[in-house]
DNA sequence: CAAGACTCCTGTCAGC
DNA sequence: TGCTGACAGGAGTCTT
């Protein structure tokens, strides 16, 4: 269930296998995802060559001269590099078979994830037209935009970071983790949060965002990469998940609360 | 308008 | 052991 440490891990995973190859078939096994897999989808992609395999927000973007691939994989998605021929699982709901013989074969048992086809521009697609900025432009996001975008929202602060809107790429896990990195309580209201606070806070997610990418994502249950690891950020979670145990900066007992319909994870005395 | 609740779907786990 | 309900990494849509 990836957010954007897991995508940009999977991108770069299925990067070299797929960059550069001519897709020879599309096969679609359940095309009733999040929405449903545009038939243009097989009509269009065989015959194409992937140019580049890109990431905006939780999207992976599989552009080719034809139009571009559209892929989120929800709560619950990965995908792998198989043989062709290996027998799908019961949710390996869609394969690009590649003229290597080799295919990209998407699992996602929730079915919340979605594969998409543009002939556009993908940042003109209705689901990315609205996004914020990446987390990872630190042009774009900084403490001076949260504090000007925030001005007088009452909305928690952890649920305006976890707004699309707001800034991409940003889910549960991150936002718990950079919100105790910055030392701010989660249940905060965005508005009242200063422009220090707010610089504290994009570096924050920045770093928690980079460390997580290097570590290959987090694995809480069946995150995989594109070649069957797992990610290795889970050991180095500082309140996620840890609600009961000691805070590994001062020793206080965790403590959990629901926000936003999320679980969220805080120290009361190291975030304020 | 902003903010919160609800929804999609399957798997897993705690509690009885 | 088996049943039930809560919950899970997302995010679009609806209601208040």
């Amino acid at each position: 269930m990836p957010e954007l440490p897991e995508v940009e891990t999977t991108r770069r995973g299925i990067a070299p296998h797929v960059q550069g190859r001519r897709v020879r078939a599309v096969h679609v096994r359940q095309g009733q995802l999040r929405w449903p897999v545009p038939d243009a989808l097989a009509r269009d992609l065989p015959g194409q060559s992937i140019e580049s395999v890109a990431r905006r927000a939780k999207y992976l973007l599989l552009t080719t001269l034809r139009g571009t691939v559209i892929i989120h994989l929800g709560m619950s998605g990965s995908l792998r590099i198989v043989p062709a021929d290996a027998p799908p699982g019961p949710h390996d709901h869609l394969d690009i078979v590649f003229d290597d013989g080799r295919a990209l074969r998407l699992r996602d048992p929730r079915r919340f994830g979605a594969v998409l086809w543009t002939r556009d521009a993908p940042a003109a697609h209705p689901r990315l037209s609205a996004l914020g900025p990446e987390p990872l432009d630190h042009h774009a996001f900084t403490g001076a935009y949260l504090h000007g975008r925030a001005r007088g929202r009452r909305q928690s602060v952890k649920s305006f970071l976890m707004d699309a809107r707001t800034v991409v790429g940003v889910g549960n896990i991150y936002a718990n983790e950079a919100l105790f990195a910055a030392g701010i309580r989660p249940t905060t209201p965005a508005g009242r949060i200063s422009l220090a606070r707010y610089g504290r806070l994009t570096a924050a997610v920045r770093q928690v965002l980079r460390e997580a990418i290097a570590a290959g994502g987090t694995t809480l249950r069946d995150f995989v990469a594109s070649d069957g690891q797992p990610g290795y950020f889970r050991q180095r979670l500082q309140v996620y998940d840890r609600a009961g145990e000691p805070c590994l900066t001062c020793g206080t007992v965790l403590r959990s609360a629901r926000i936003g319909q999320r679980s969220s994870f805080f120290c009361a005395r190291c975030q304020r």
